[in-house]
DNA sequence: AAGCAAAATGGTTGCGCTAACATTTTGGCT
DNA sequence: AGCCAAAATGTTAGCGCAACCATTTTGCTT
């Protein structure tokens, strides 16, 4: 015989019927001992190998999770899958990965590919899905988790926490340690950077206005904090940190005393880049970064920057997607795990 | 109807047969323009989905692409998944993605998982699959890749470069540049990093044995070329590097003058730490990485790495797979992609 | 030993789709 | 108009498995 082994094979080699051998396979407690030992050494010997289509098919259960980044080469989206995987390691899950490259359109479109595997849920990044996507996702009717960040409006369970926030959370602590002209630095500009500019000018705007208030008598312009805002929409790099330093630097005419890098990466070029400017950190310039990498607790000064439990997220989002998958109709409040400052050196 | 709609549905509402609704979605050039366009606008209208299962058994193809590697959280593994990603694209094709945490027991686990969806292929990082899943492999007939490390004796298709000849060169690169009591900084140790060690370990020899042969009259000792080799199971952080470029230091009683890092994560862990012993590099001590991430060309000074083209293997690895899926019945002899050596400041 | 509930096992059927073959329609030619 | 090959479409059957329900066996109690 040269087709691969099917159940019946096995059945037959074990002198059951087939769907003791399925039993087997599924529901091991449901058979005798005595059985269940017999089927097992058939299925060695024949080495056979159960057809997951024919399984999926037949028991309506795909075993499936699809999952959606937009980068794989984003070392933070790689953490949240870490913990996606040691999640789902317990359960009989396979994931399948897409990779959408920050647009919805490829979202979208990977979407309805990924339905197509009739997965038992769905986790995606971010909250701008487009329309169409919706859609799908809600006659789809499996559990979907829009995580990283959090939105009014979930599609269904969502988890994540206020780039907003953080980014105007890292900001009033330039604030507070008195730089007072301050540079964003951002690459690739997706949603949640966006965010993390309008919580850097929200901070900025308000601490003006405060200010104002203040020194009502005195000339308002002497105190008032200027902020540069210099972004690309390369994809970020540690080299482009660099570049964006020198950006910064010369539109504010050699003014501006800190920045804030969209994320890490930016962070330590610019920090990289600094050194070379012969630029003392932090009396000349404060460094604030995004996402705490390992490197920017090590590098001297360390980079400020904000952490969040990414890997934590990934693990919530599959036990949440399980939970509802198995029934229980628990409403879902947008979960926010926040996040916190990491005050280091550079600041 | 609250069902999720099937083929039937698609071809009553586009007033065709079913079998001409199947055509559409995968070879729409056998379908008449007009048919085909009522039936997109049916699917659009239902909202119909595939079923990928049924598909998949019925036509025996899975469009699945298996691929195992021994960390997500290893950047280097994330770039050959990059590569894999790019080339899959172009094609119909889903990838599943496993982490076998270096284990190969845990990797034969999930082969046996991986082979029950039928991919038309499965790429492996390594040479050191157990004999039974060589076997299932061997069964299941379908193209399997070895990536990353080359061996005699593949599976199937096998795409690398030799880490011993890596390890060996970067080696022959310190005592070229007069290093003469060089310490090998290792982690995690698998098999790809002992074979950089045992490269190590060989050009050490050879220098001793050459230069005894040399100095056949003065006293020999003195121009020895000492070892240190400092390893550990734990996996490599940058962190870890700085704890191991202590240790070596210790066990040299301060002697070793240059280091070699089986990875850049090591590398930079070393370059912050050596810099907080106030040791200048490379005049006090040189250090070498290997892999050539971003971060090692941007750091000052630059640390020498050994780059190997991780984005095209996985490319070539698809590629590969997917000639031999479609019929070419080639051989492929091991495919060697070599490495080069980046040489900068920190040796 | 008889009786019975529970455990174990089996037969039938259909999941949704596509391969293979069969049939119909189309369009170009004389 | 009539013919014919090629293109388009349809019919039938079955992929391998598990749900459902039916039947048999087991192991316990009286």
């Amino acid at each position: 015989m040269n087709r691969k082994p099917n159940l019946k094979d096995v059945a037959e080699l074990a002198g059951v019927s087939a769907i003791t051998v399925s039993r087997v396979l599924t529901h091991p407690d449901k058979v005798a001992a005595k059985s269940r030992q017999k089927v097992e050494q058939a299925i060695a010997e024949l080495g056979y190998i159960r057809n997951h289509a024919a399984s999926a098919l037949a028991s309506n259960r795909s075993g499936v999770l699809a999952v959606i980044i937009p980068s794989l080469s984003n070392i933070v989206f790689n953490e949240v899958l870490q913990g996606i995987y040691s999640a789902v390691k317990p359960h009989q899950l396979q994931v399948i990965l897409g990779d959408c490259h920050y647009s919805p359109l490829e979202e979208e479109k990977l979407i309805a590919t990924l339905l197509s595997q009739a997965p038992e849920g769905l986790i995606l990044t971010g909250t701008d899905q487009t329309d169409y996507a919706r859609k799908l996702l809600q006659n789809a009717g499996i559990p979907v988790v829009q995580l990283m960040e959090l939105t009014n409006n979930p599609i269904d369970i969502n988890i994540g926490f206020s780039h907003f926030a953080a980014g105007k959370a890292m900001t009033e602590h330039l604030l507070a340690r008195g730089y007072r002209r301050i540079g964003f630095l951002g690459a690739r500009m997706d949603p949640r950077t966006q965010h993390r500019l309008a919580g850097f000018r929200k901070a900025i705007e308000d601490w003006n206005t405060a200010n104002n208030a203040k020194n009502s008598g005195a000339e308002p312009s002497s105190a008032r904090c200027e902020p540069y805002v210099v972004t690309t929409s390369q994809s970020s790099s540690i080299k482009l940190g660099g570049q964006l330093l020198q950006s910064v630097m010369a539109e504010s005419a050699g003014q501006c005393d800190a920045v804030f890098c969209c994320n890490d990466d930016l962070a330590l070029g610019a920090l990289f880049a600094a050194r070379q400017m012969n630029l003392r950190i932090p009396a000349d310039l404060a460094i604030a970064g995004f996402n705490d990498l390992e490197a920017s607790a090590l590098v001297d000064p360390g980079i400020t920057s904000v952490a969040s439990p990414r890997f934590a997220m990934g693990q919530q989002a599959v036990e949440l997607i399980l939970q509802k998958a198995s029934g229980a109709q628990t409403e879902f409040s947008p979960l926010d795990v926040g996040f916190s400052i990491m005050v280091r050196g550079s600041t």
